[in-house]
DNA sequence: CGCCTTTCTTGACTCGTTCAAGAAAATCCG
DNA sequence: CGGATTTTCTTGAACGAGTCAAGAAAGGCG
């Protein structure tokens, strides 16, 4: 997890201006992989005191609009960030519980990029889910899902 | 496009029961592919008369249990649904106007069920959302996206 | 044909997220 | 270093897709 002054130099690299909301929203994205938006307030507050929940949002568009974090949401879902960006990794969400882990291409690079037939669609990005149930949840009875 | 008789017949193959409002959603979704919910609300009304969203609400969520119907849902999007099921295939999403197409999985049957590390997850299904600009939207300038 | 279960209607409500206006802070530049 | 300028943060209200709840209506079974 990188230092206070990685983060702000990250957030300075991206044209950003370096204030302690958006500090404190990313090192909490950093530290709560897929977290969501709540969990990030939560974290932000812990680390610098008050901070608005629109600061918040506001800083997560800013940040993922710099390609610094990156947003999911996967159905039946709010939007989770994740720091993790660039690599095209991809994600597992356990339909029982929510958990999701990260799982890294199996093929290649940018493995899926290639639709079998894209209707003139100029393809930028491959997204893939994969839904199953997390060991806890698919250990359990099926039908006793931890939360939700 | 299934008859009348067709879809009733799924409904009762799904041990579902038969009522005006579950034909009509379920017409209208055959009728209109990747549709949000507010227009196979307006498409059932006008088939069946009155049909409060509560019940469209209702239908989509048995007709989704039973597999009847599809759910998707990508980033920034509002739920949207399809009749087309059973067949893994996947979606291409225009960044500008939403605009969603179908792609046939282009390696095989169900060729992303395998991640490279799965974290012990029980995966079942790999959904697949490709990101791009669809020909309109990619034909014109950049900055000038059809809607939204 | 009548009962029982499921489904539909009506209406209120939740909650994640966004909008708006003004105060505060960061950066620029002399 | 200090003021001007721009961006960002705070406060508070609002929006909208979707859900919850209670009762009326209709489907299906015997």
């Amino acid at each position: 997890m990188p230092s206070h002054a990685a983060l702000e130099q990250s957030l300075r690299d991206a044209a950003l201006r370096v204030t302690r909301p958006r500090l404190a929203v990313l090192a909490a994205v950093h530290a709560h992989p897929h977290a969501e938006t709540d969990v990030l307030i939560e974290a932000a507050r812990t680390a610098v005191g008050e901070v608005s929940h629109q600061a918040v949002y506001d800083v997560l568009r800013a940040l993922t609009g710099a390609g610094l974090v990156r947003r999911i949401q996967p159905s039946n879902s709010v939007a989770r960030y994740e720091a993790r960006v660039g690599d095209n990794h991809h994600h597992v969400v356990c339909r029982s519980c929510g958990e999701i882990a990260d799982v890294d291409c199996a093929v290649g690079e940018t493995p899926c990029l290639t639709a079998d037939n894209d209707h003139g669609f100029a393809i930028d990005e491959a997204e893939v889910i994969y839904w199953g149930r997390c060991p806890t949840c698919a250990s359990g009875p099926a039908g006793t899902p931890s939360a939700s």
